[in-house]
RNA sequence: GCAGGCGUAAUUCAAUGGUAGAAUGAGAGCUUCCCAAGCUUUUAAUGCGGGUUCGAUUCCCGUCGCCUGCUCCA
């Protein structure tokens, strides 16, 4: 059973060296995460399995990695700076969005409707200034999102490797947003990192490219380890939608505290890279975007069909990092009683996702053949590049074991009496989900491991 | 942002207006020791700042952080 408690997974997390909060000997800073030695591995392993599946993996997709500060021209005409900064409220009738303090008496300017949302507060940027000079012409922000910087190389990516539609671009990064509540761990934090595709499509074959990154996105989470009866898939209702949007599918998975967004799959139509086009009277924009003078480029695309430039329609599978990281960890979370009465811990991680892939274990610690052997095994297994291997030193082959139950290590290798004094050499090795063992030749396991991690 | 609750070792919990305890963990040692075994030993805390007081971890105020609910989540 995964966690249920949130204090569950803090605990460990801290205990064990997965996540610390930020700044912890000053107080901290709300809403700010450290991930420690533990941590880097697990958040590299999934940032990993996502660049594979939507880079390696694929022949229709090409990475980016942009800068943080970002010019605020950017953000202007990305509809953030507008949009961030004042009290607002949306009418849920017409879609309009207009200033709290601009209404008439409740009622929408636009329809006359009262159905509007509460005025929400859109000062969500971190702002700075570029340069030691401070003034108001070096207002540059950190990005509240990785995708604008995609929509804003789309030319320059295009030009530098002579893609045709359909493809994509993907990109992993920081991303920095006030949240008014940052709460939840690491579910709702002010500095997180998203991993991002914007994948460019004809008009007219956005729907169906939106239904390929659905099924794409669906099968990647299971592999991660996330059963398919933990997360569902939920399609935002018209009135849901932003402004931008066409339409958007949300992947929530059951955490500790609730059922909430893990990725959402947007078809953002041509509101992007119309937004950041220049000339955009040249073209049939069905997004309603900002007006644009100051873009030099016209974010366009040749059609070789219709023998015309088009600008793409976006489908954009947009990921939490950080959400990533607490889910899987959710999910492998697991008490278990043994026959002996003690309760067992097991983060039962993917093993492509393990912070640790191999424990190596001496069955004693203070005998110097069993340490020279350990020694000589870790120096040869780091060598097959599968990852973090570790040689414990408790001493105690019972909380060795557990330790790496708890921080998800898949296999633990023994050396005892038997591997330093018969011939052929064997070891031992333990599994973590079954807690069964195998002996093998110690010849064999370079091959065992290259086959158990491939 | 609003309301309420809570801050004691790394973790989980005690206690007290007058010497802050434990368990687990972590470190060292012994043990031919395969599932948190045993023995010896070491380590370590009242978030921060101010006030009241002879004396504050305890009472009060502020601040920072966490939790719950509301709000928010483009």
């Amino acid at each position: 059973m995964p966690a249920t408690q949130m204090e569950q997974l803090v605990s460990l997390c801290k205990r064990r060296g997965f996540i610390f909060q930020n700044s912890d000997i000053y107080g901290g800073l709300q809403g700010l995460y450290d991930y420690g030695p533990l941590g880097v591995e697990l958040k590299n392993n999934i940032k990993q399995a996502w660049w594979r599946s939507m880079v390696y993996e694929r022949d229709d997709v090409e990475g980016l990695d942009a800068a943080i500060l970002t010019n605020r021209k950017v953000l202007h005409y990305s509809g953030h700076e507008d949009t961030f900064s004042d009290p607002m409220v949306d009418c849920k009738e017409c879609k309009g969005r207009f200033r709290a303090d601009h209404l008439a008496d409740g009622k929408c300017p636009n329809c006359g409707s009262k159905d509007l949302t509460e005025p929400r507060p859109f000062n969500l940027m971190f702002k700075t200034t570029v340069g030691p000079v401070v003034d108001e012409n070096n207002i540059a922000y950190l990005r509240p999102e990785t995708a604008q910087a995609i929509f804003t190389q789309f030319k320059n990516v295009v030009d530098s490797t002579s893609r045709k539609l359909p493809f994509g671009i993907a990109q992993i990064g920081k991303t920095f947003r006030n949240e008014i509540t940052p709460k939840n761990f690491i579910f709702r934090v002010r500095e997180f990192e998203q991993a991002e595709l914007e994948f460019f499509v004809k008009p007219g074959e956005d729907e169906a490219w939106h239904e390929h990154w659905k099924q794409a996105r669906i099968n990647w989470w299971v592999e991660q380890g996330l059963p398919r009866d933990r997360f569902r898939v939920y399609d935002q209702k018209q009135d849901e939608l932003a402004h931008y949007a066409k339409a958007c599918s949300d992947i929530e998975y059951a955490f500790p505290h609730g059922i909430e967004e893990l990725e959402g799959i947007a078809n953002r139509r041509d509101y992007d890279l119309g937004n950041h086009t220049k000339a955009q009277e040249e073209f049939k924009l069905e997004a309603h975007c900002h007006e644009n003078h100051e873009s030099n480029t016209k974010m366009c695309i040749r059609d070789d069909e219709t023998n015309s430039w088009v600008i793409p329609y976006v489908i954009e599978p947009s990921m939490g990092v950080d959400r990533a990281v607490l889910a899987v960890l959710t999910e492998g979370y697991t008490e278990e009683k043994l026959e002996n009465g003690t309760e067992r811990i097991v983060m039962k991680l993917k093993k492509h996702l393990a912070p640790i892939k191999i424990a190596i274990v001496p069955l004693k610690k203070n005998n110097e053949a069993i340490m020279a052997k350990c020694h000589e095994l870790k120096k040869n297994l780091m060598k097959l590049g599968i990852g973090r291997v570790a040689l414990e030193n408790t001493g105690n082959i019972g909380k060795a074991y557990r330790r790496h139950d708890e921080i998800g290590t898949p296999l633990c290798l023994t050396v005892d009496f038997e591997t330093i004094e018969q011939a052929p050499e064997t070891i031992t090795l333990r599994d973590r989900d079954t807690m069964e063992q195998i002996r093998i030749p110690t010849s064999e396991l370079p091959a065992y491991l290259r086959d158990y991690f491939a």
